[in-house]
RNA sequence: CGCGGGAUGGAGCAGCCCGGUAGCUCGUCAGGCUCAUAACCUGAAGGUCGUCAGUUCAAAUCUGGCUCCCGCAA
C-alpha cells in the first residue's frame, strides 16, 4: 500500500523498519522539527527523521497540521492510509480524513487504560500486572479510536520501561503490519469503564521516596529507567537507580543495611542491582561497589 | 557559545591542587591449602596515564587545541 509514516522517536522507528519490511511503499515521513536538545542544545534531528534520510524518503516537519496549505499537501500524497506512532501532533479531521482508509494508530498500551503520552511508563509505575499495545483506527479524541487489534504483555518483576518499550515496539510494529492487509476490517469501540491517562512524566518525579513500601520503590525506579531515571542523593552525589530487586529487611527509610546497597524502605528493603552515578556511565553493584564503597548505615536521601 | 563531571594495566577507582619513571579493590594466569567454595595463602603477567602540541633538567600531574563518554538543564 501507499503509506504515510508519522512518528518521531525510536519507538516509532520500529514501526517505519516494519512497514518497509512488509513491502509497503512510504511515500512521505512526517516527524517532529530538528530541535536544541541534550548538551550544548545542540540542533538534532528526531530518529524517524534520521532512519527516513537514511532511506532516502521523503521528510516533512510541519509545526501544525491545522493550516489547510499543510492540509492539502497531505492529501496531495494519495495514501492508502497513515501509520501513526508517537508522532506528537494533534492531527484535524481533514488529515484523518485523507487517506483511503484512514489513519492508524499503535499505542503502548491496553486501552482505555494509559490513554496519552507515557503509557509504558505508567503502567510499570502503577504496578499493573500487564502491559500490551493496541492499533486503533484514528478519531479525533485523544487515543479514543475504536480498536482494531490488541495484545497483552505481563509486566514482571524484572521489567523496565526500557525492556518493556522495546517489547512493545516490536509487537506493536509487527500488530501494525497485520493490520494493514485487511484495513477495513471492523474495529471494536472502546469501553467506557476502566478509562485513564498516563500523563506526561515530571522531572519532579524522578526523586525517590524511600518511606513508601519497597515494592512501590521498585515499580517507581523501573517504570524510570533508564529514562529520566529514579535518583536519589547519597551524601552529595547523585545516583541513579536503573535495576532494583526487593528484599526483606528494614529500618529506617532510606538506610544502608549492608555493604551491598541493600536499601531499607516504608516496608521491605530493595537491592540494588545496577545504577548510575552521575558524570559516569551505568555500573552493576559489584562494579560500583569497587571504586564508591557506601559504608552499612550510609542513608540515602 | 546553557552549567558541570570524566578519559590511568581486562573492570571500577586513587594519585593531579604542593611536577621527579604508577597505587588500591577485583579479574586473569601459575602454584599451594581445603571434603568443598564467589573462601584463604603465595607468586606472575599486564599500563607510550584518551590524543596533539607547549612549558620544564623532568609531566599522569602545569598550559592550550582536539576526540569520545556521562550528569544537570532545556
Amino acid at each position: 500500500m501507499r503509506l504515510i509514516f508519522m512518528g518521531t522517536p525510536e519507538f516509532s522507528a520500529f514501526a517505519l523498519r516494519a512497514l518497509i519490511a512488509a513491502g509497503h511503499e512510504i511515500v512521505c515521513v512526517y516527524s517532529q522539527p530538528p530541535r536544541p536538545k541534550g548538551r550544548g542544545h545542540e540542533v538534532q534531528k528526531q530518529p524517524v527523521h534520521l532512519l527516513a534520510e537514511s532511506l532516502g524518503i521523503e521528510v516533512r516537519t510541519p509545526l501544525t497540521l491545522k493550516s489547510a496549505v499543510e492540509q492539502q499537501k497531505f492529501a496531495a500524497l494519495k495514501a492508502d492510509a497513515a501509520v501513526v506512532v508517537a508522532y506528537g501532533l494533534l492531527l484535524p479531521k481533514p488529515i484523518l480524513d485523507a487517506p483511503k482508509f484512514g489513519c492508524f494508530n499503535i499505542h503502548a498500551s491496553l486501552l482505555p487504560r494509559w490513554r496519552g503520552a507515557a503509557p509504558i511508563q505508567r503502567a510499570i509505575m502503577a504496578g499493573d500486572a500487564q502491559s500490551g499495545v493496541a492499533i486503533m483506527k484514528m478519531e479525533e479524541g485523544l487515543d479514543t479510536g475504536p480498536v482494531m487489534k490488541m495484545q497483552a504483555v505481563s509486566i514482571t518483576a524484572e521489567t523496565t520501561a526500557a525492556t518493556l518499550h522495546d517489547e512493545l515496539a516490536t509487537l506493536g510494529a509487527r500488530l501494525m503490519v497485520e493490520v494493514l492487509q485487511n484495513p477495513s476490517a471492523p474495529a471494536m469501540p472502546q469501553s467506557d469503564d476502566g478509562v485513564t491517562y498516563a500523563k506526561k512524566i515530571d522531572k519532579a518525579e524522578a526523586h525517590i521516596d524511600f518511606s513508601k513500601s519497597a515494592s512501590e520503590v521498585r515499580n517507581h525506579i523501573h517504570g524510570l529507567s533508564p529514562f529520566p531515571g529514579a535518583w536519589c542523593m547519597a551524601g552529595e552525589t547523585r545516583l541513579k537507580l536503573l535495576n532494583v530487586e526487593v528484599v526483606q529487611g528494614e529500618g529506617a527509610p532510606g538506610t544502608a543495611l549492608d555493604e551491598a546497597l541493600t536499601i531499607t524502605c516504608g516496608t521491605g528493603a530493595i537491592h540494588i542491582l545496577k545504577l548510575q552515578r552521575e558524570g559516569k556511565g551505568p555500573m552493576d553493584i559489584a562494579t560500583f561497589m569497587r571504586g564508591f564503597p557506601l559504608p552499612k548505615g550510609t542513608r540515602l536521601t
